[in-house]
RNA sequence: GUCCCGUUCGUCUAGAGGCCCAGGACAGUGCCCUCUCACGGCACCAACAGGGUUUCGAAUCCCCUACGGGACGCCA
């Protein structure tokens, strides 16, 4: 039998990062034993679904590299098939008509909670005939679950859990309107969608055992389960706002790899030894559900943060350079044009080294795609002092007399700094300055080489030019 | 309140009775490398929630307590 497992998130919201691991264990657990990976869209609730959520959520797979191997199933398109499974139970014997209304229901609970006591539905329309049903009341549809014994979960990743029966009350399966709940309507398509695994957050535990009474009231086989932890915020408690992100897309935006939050999702819950860096291939090697911990994990933003950079470097140089070029058009102060692609392809390897997001990584690229004379920081600024002007204006003159090649603009530097008896650091900052305008860059000699021999040179003019009447008198 | 689950460095975790006076990673600190910043290298800091059992021996088994989380809808 081919595995199959699915993620069925409801299209309330953007896709959240515990959705997302959820998803990714999904997917890892299919293509480990070569099964199917399918989407289900729990839109049943009119009120809160939107189809921006939806798309949002198919954005955030796709981004993620969590492919389908199904069109997404929709719940709320198969709202007959559910009803017809609830009248089939009520032909059987294994449901009933209820006729209590929402209000006395609410009233109930609210005044056992008052008084402190838990309450449950006590089943008074179970064994009543409906010929005493009160006129004008339409029913709904309850289970009639089993009320002695213990129902077994042999759950892949909590274990065994058995909850006493008593605990478990007729929940209601079809609602007085002829639609379904819930725990009746995953039950019916994960069996219809011949799922054999359900790997979902441990938040669902407790639905479990509801919805094993429907299984085993149909007569269907069930599927295995798998509760995965939660994931909570830095203070352990539920992932929100203030912690930072939270959606997928939202990661997207401010500059994370989907490979690196992929592999930091995976890692949180779970390990293989002291493995850290896992690839999606190894991922799909090495994931078994059994591996996965118990108890909740706490989000940690530097780590994620750290396996990005990883992945950054490892990046493809033609790819980060799409990126980079992708965000920079949307900066009004800069002129992109092909020998910009150009020079940020040349300066990617040495650029790529030093950035821990896309956003970081573009931002120091921007320098490339500027025109002299250059925005100065003010350190930058600071750095080109009279005597830095001068000395520019002949270490430019060197410069121009090599191939402009990484190698031979080392050769000159080192040569000028020697001769002039200046450390190579009291060339190289001020030139860095010059040419972008921060203090911080690759290597000189990498950078002079990707903004190439013309763009260097007007750069070191426009910066030594500036402060021409500079003759030792300068203040500060 | 009831039911269920969990608890190893700040965080993610290794650990399936002796290999553990507890290992790795991130973060932090210091040093090295060095034209800046990174990268990289080296080192330091730092944990078995508490109590009680079983055992020659427990982070690992069992019990209790504390704390944390989840679920208790004609929501999903």
């Amino acid at each position: 039998m081919t595995v199959r497992t699915r993620f069925a998130p409801s299209p309330t919201g953007p896709l959240h990062i515990g959705g997302v691991r959820t998803a990714l264990f999904n997917y890892l657990y299919s293509r480990h034993h070569g099964g199917d990976f399918l989407l289900r869209i729990e839109d049943t609730d009119r009120e809160r679904s939107t189809d921006v959520a939806t798309q949002g959520i198919i954005d955030s797979l796709d981004w993620l590299d969590l492919a389908r191997d199904e069109p997404p199933v929709f719940q709320s398109q198969r709202i007959g098939r559910h009803a017809e499974v609830a009248r089939e139970l009520l032909a059987a014997g294994r449901a009933y008509y209820c006729y209590c209304t929402p209000e006395e229901l609410a009233a109930e609970r609210e005044q056992a909670r008052a008084e402190k006591r838990v309450w449950r539905y006590d089943g008074r329309w179970r064994d009543r005939d409906p010929s005493e049903a009160p006129p004008g009341v339409t029913p709904a549809i309850r289970l009639k679950s089993e009320r002695e014994g213990e129902t077994t979960l042999e759950d892949l990743v909590q274990g065994t859990v058995r909850v006493a029966n008593i605990e478990l009350d007729d929940m209601i399966i079809l609602r007085s309107d002829g639609s379904p709940m819930y725990n009746h309507s995953v039950v019916v398509d994960d069996h219809d969608m011949a799922i054999t695994h359900v790997i979902r957050g441990d938040d669902h535990l407790t639905n479990t055992f509801r919805q094993i009474q429907v299984y085993k009231a149909m007569g269907w086989p069930m599927p295995r389960f798998a509760h995965i932890p939660l994931i909570h915020g830095a203070d352990g408690a539920k992932l929100s706002k203030r912690h930072g992100a939270q959606f997928a897309l939202e990661f997207r935006e401010q500059g994370f790899l989907p490979e690196a939050l992929c592999n930091y999702l995976m890692r949180l819950g779970w390990s293989h030894g002291d493995l850290e860096i896992v690839g999606r291939e190894e991922a799909i090697r090495l994931f078994d559900i059994i591996d996965v911990n118990r108890g909740a994990s706490r989000m940690d933003y530097a780590k994620l943060l750290n396996l990005n950079g990883i992945y950054i470097r490892q990046a493809d140089d033609d790819r980060l350079t799409r990126d980079v070029l992708h965000r920079l058009a949307h900066r009004p102060d800069l002129a992109l044009g092909s020998h910009v692609a150009a020079r940020i392809r040349a300066l990617m390897p040495a650029l790529k080294e030093r950035a821990k997001t896309i956003v970081e990584l573009s931002d120091s690229a921007a320098f490339l795609a500027r025109t002299a004379p250059l925005p100065m920081e003010p350190k930058a600024a600071a750095a080109l002092t009279a005597e830095a002007k001068l000395m520019l204006r002949d270490v430019a003159t060197d410069l121009a007399l090599t191939d402009f090649s990484v190698p031979s603009i080392d050769a000159a530097l080192r040569a000028f700094a020697e001769r002039s008896g200046l450390k190579l650091g009291q060339v190289a900052q001020p030139l860095r300055a010059a040419l972008t305008g921060s203090t911080v860059s690759p290597g000189i000699d990498a950078t002079l080489s990707a903004l190439g021999r013309e763009e260097s040179l007007a750069r070191i003019v426009a910066a030594a030019g500036s402060g021409q009447s500079a003759t030792g008198a300068t203040s500060d």
